[in-house]
DNA sequence: GTGAAAAAGTGCAACGAGTCAACTTTTTGT
DNA sequence: ACAAAAAGTTGACTCGTTGCACTTTTTCAC
């Protein structure tokens, strides 16, 4: 009937899925992470734990469902910027709008969970950093020099882990000032060709 | 009889924990972390799981038991070095020779193991990213600025992450190097005071 | 259309890591 | 020497995660 995109069976998998997500961050918020288990989303969900292993890899990919624009932004961030503004300057400034949107009420909540569980912040930066490869070949792309070029790589990796080294600050936005200053003055005077 | 520093009870409980230790990285080599359970190791060792989780906070800290003499070098790394030497080239001396050291044929098996076990290797990161604020404070107090000054805690910070950005390049060294000379010429440029 | 085969969804039972409350042994104060 | 306290040890349990078997849906040959 419709073979295209959009069959009876794929609604019914994206309801389930979309239940299990929203279950689980309500319950999360209400009685924390470690508070609620796996068995507990299964049941608000109406389904065995083994079918929501079918849908997320493990409980902390119940949380991060929507995510993943965030790799293109990153590299819009350096592709689409304002003419004469540095590389680092662009990402700085990304970082910023980012951890401004962060603690936006809609958001607090979920940020403030993520922050302070360990294992969703484990989590969260692991996937974050898997950005580095994409970020550094657009970077190198934007410089025109080969992908693999290690100073764009080692940009790419101080850039994002500048966000992990502001949430441990007393004072993130200093912190991330302070980090920028340090590579912005390293990438001017070293360039990509090391 | 001996209550100084060495009774019966605590060379019994030091046996038990060096053959716990022991048990674990001789099976770990053999069949690999995944194709060793708690169970075989508390098993090799003669005593119940749960005794081993009294020595022990978690699986991989079987593997890291002669450790923590690390942050004590980091910090020596830049207190002591040569004079004229600045802090990031020292850094960068102290990370090429854990590194060399790495790779010493008693070391070699064991490296591998902790770099081609995912857990293993996130819990390597993390405890060795907890040197950061102690390394922070030794820069801060090398150039003279109070200790929670955040470009000494970015330099630390960055200086820190190489390593794990130098494992996932194809030449580490030469990865290593270019990081480097970001820091070494952002450092120069910024300075301590932001 | 119809029936079989393939694919996807679902659940029960099991495994491994880590914790808890109770029991045993060693140490210590008198 | 003896009781109280401290430390060591244990089996039973919880929770996250997976493998195997079963059911339902979709696809395809006839």
């Amino acid at each position: 009937m419709s073979s295209p995109p959009v069959g009876r069976r794929e609604r019914k998998k994206a309801a389930t899925r979309q239940a299990l997500a929203d279950a689980a961050l309500r319950l999360f918020l209400e009685r924390g992470y470690d508070g609620v288990s796996i068995k507990d989303i299964a049941e608000a969900a109406d389904v065995s734990t083994t079918t929501l292993f079918k849908h997320f890899s493990g409980k902390e990919a119940l949380v991060f469902d929507r995510e993943s624009e965030q790799e293109a932004a990153l590299v819009a961030a350096v592709r689409d910027r304002p003419p004469g503004r540095s590389v680092p300057a662009a990402l700085r400034d990304h970082l910023l709008d980012r951890r401004r949107v962060a603690e936006e009420p809609g958001f607090a909540a979920f940020s403030k969970l993520v922050d302070t569980t360990p294992a969703l912040r484990d989590h969260a930066d692991r996937t974050w950093m898997r950005y580095r490869t994409t970020l550094a070949a657009a970077i190198a792309a934007d410089a025109g020099v080969p992908e693999d070029d290690p100073a764009c790589h080692a940009l790419a990796h101080f850039a994002l882990q500048a966000l992990s080294l502001a949430r441990d600050a007393e004072d993130p936005v200093r912190a991330l000032h302070a980090a920028f200053s340090l590579l912005e003055n390293g990438w001017n005077a070293t360039g990509p060709a090391t």
